[in-house]
DNA sequence: AACGTTCGGTTAATCGATTAAACACCAGAG
DNA sequence: CTCTGGTGTTTAATCGATTAACCGAACGTT
């Protein structure tokens, strides 16, 4: 059998559509009778009623649904935080979000905007899985939110990690614990990874907040995965016992994995004579590490509840200046003190 | 100025919106003069037409727009690659996906079903985040195709991964390659977690046409985590050295990375002294353990896509037995001929 | 000249809701 | 006995497309 529309609930009823309409959206329920509103619902209930929200969308202009555009969903194991928060807010305030991944492709992209306008979404979410500036695409409706990047010209409402703050919260809890000789293994170079300098930025910052200077031969870099921390670290290992430095901050998790790896090789025990932190806080990676890893976490469920809460317009956002979301420590067990007494 | 609507393309061509309609959608071209459709396609670029997706549904009765629900995207690392192939499938197609995320609350997938029936998806996927057997919730449509789950009446079509064929694979790696002595590092029991028995089994099938008698004590479990698979792999390791496995086969890639602690906390390298296979292929992990991990890939990506192509009907599938879909191993370098020569 | 056929469109119904405006009915006021 | 005002409900327009049915003109046939 065919679904049952609002007409059926009216005949069964014995009223109009109308009145159907108004005692189940509940609007003008003063002026509907409370015994017709009884048998109004009865019927409903009794045949399987639920609306079609097509029609209701076509009247009501609005769909009560969101487009989330992101690149490669896939190969990040940050999206589904995102996507999670996103969906959260969404949910509970009866909104469902309309996903697509466009692969980092241009034309992907623009075909998505297109659909997702074409759908009528009420409002779109523009999300990217790292820390970016871009160039804010065609086509995208006002009342776009930008998710985890910023748009170029700032033209809208973004979100992203507070990356500078973090670097000196990472840096700080090293320098708490009695390091001074605070190595930065850091990405390769590279304007788009915006987080690389801000999270250097926060490291200078916290040193020099505790009268340390910082040392150039401290700063390197490799990529941003577990050989790439490796071969970085062993690098830093291989300086005079003097200059080498107590205790490291890595620029992600992964890259704290290789440092490990690196210390394990040299024969040194984190963290009793090499300490680590991380960047991400990397699901199932940083908390598998032994011993577990002291990271700093991105804020991912929150940016994404965030974007959404905007997008619904629950929260007011200006555009200009993007909101940086605090990054919070992880506390595990990769931080000890230096092996030698500080020098202090 | 609002969005164009069909009217507008209809009085700037000066044709009526029928034939708008038709030249639009390509139906008719037979019957329309190639001038008129010249006119009519001209308009509708000049003035930006997009067509109302909305209005279109209601009158067709069909939204190219797929329904996924699944269970907690946030907390697992597959959900971006069943995502990403069903997302593809859609794409390719002209579908949208509407995402939502039931965080494993029974409530929720409710509400989310209803939902999802309400907006008119065309078809629904049902997905889970690891292979389980499911109780078909009520309210799915019949055209509900099952995604890393089964109902448990196989009233719907369905895919898993073939679990058994996984763990053959991973124990016959580690018997090409010389072991006698492997070891199965197990979840802890639990009928909800069906890859762990079917995993089993294909590892007692392998060392069964190996000639190979299993040996009961060489099956041990742990929690899913790198600490059950640690304090598994010890226990292993404490056994008289004729008892002593030559190669673990682990659950998953978080169970290798403790078994890879244990054996260096014991002195032993892998894979030279130990050989190791996981299972998931989890991103970012197993690639980066030291060494690379040799594992057994869950066919996220490819279950995502046949799902979604048994959804849009570009595929037949009967419900009735679960397409299994294969689980490719992945060479690395945590496996290496046994310690002493094989017993050959 | 009368009568099909095509050709190239147009008219109008329809999908299933929402909602402004109209209406029927009754009570109380003037 | 008419008028005014509520009250409770219905009528009908509307959202923006699709599509079956229809229609007028031109052309060909006998």
């Amino acid at each position: 059998m065919a679904r049952a529309r609002m007409a059926d609930v009216a005949s069964a009823a014995g009223v109009s559509t109308a009145t159907v309409s108004m005692v189940l959206s509940g609007a003008a329920s003063t002026r509907i009778s409370p015994e017709t509103q009884a048998r109004v619902r009865e019927a409903a209930e009794r045949i399987g009623y639920a609306p079609n929200s097509v029609a209701r969308s076509l009247r009501t202009q609005r769909t009560r649904t969101i487009g989330l555009i992101s690149d490669t969903i896939a190969t990040t194991p940050f999206a589904g935080r995102m996507l999670a928060g996103a969906n959260d807010v969404a949910r509970e305030h009866g909104y469902l979000v309309v996903l697509v991944d466009t692969d980092d492709d241009a034309e992907r992209e623009r075909q998505a905007i297109a659909a997702l306008v074409g759908q009528q979404v009420d409002a779109m979410i523009y999300a990217r899985m790292w820390h970016r500036v871009v160039p804010a695409p065609a086509g995208l409706p006002d009342s776009t939110v930008f998710l985890d990047c910023r748009p170029r010209d700032d033209s809208r409402p973004a979100t992203v990690p507070d990356e500078r703050d973090g670097g000196t919260a990472a840096t700080l809890e090293l320098i708490a614990a009695g390091h001074r000789r605070i190595a930065y293994v850091d990405a390769p170079e590279d304007n788009e990874v915006v987080a690389s300098g801000l999270r250097h930025e926060g490291y200078l910052s916290a040193l020099a907040g505790a009268g340390v200077t910082a040392d150039p031969l401290l700063h390197v870099r490799g990529t941003t995965d577990a050989s790439g921390g490796r071969a970085a670290t062993e690098a830093l290992l291989t300086l005079p016992a003097d200059r080498r430095p107590t205790a490291i901050f890595c620029f992600n998790d992964r890259m704290a994995m290789g440092a490990y790896a690196a210390a394990r090789r040299a024969g040194l025990e984190v963290p009793a004579d090499l300490s680590v932190v991380g960047y991400d806080d990397q699901q199932l990676v940083a908390a598998e590490l032994d011993p577990p890893l002291t990271t700093v976490a991105l804020p991912h469920y929150e940016m994404g509840r965030w974007a959404m809460e905007v997008a619904l317009g629950l929260r007011r956002a200006e555009a200009g200046v993007p909101l940086l979301m605090p990054c919070p420590i992880i506390r595990r067990d990769s931080v000890g003190p230096p092996p030698e007494p500080a020098s202090a």
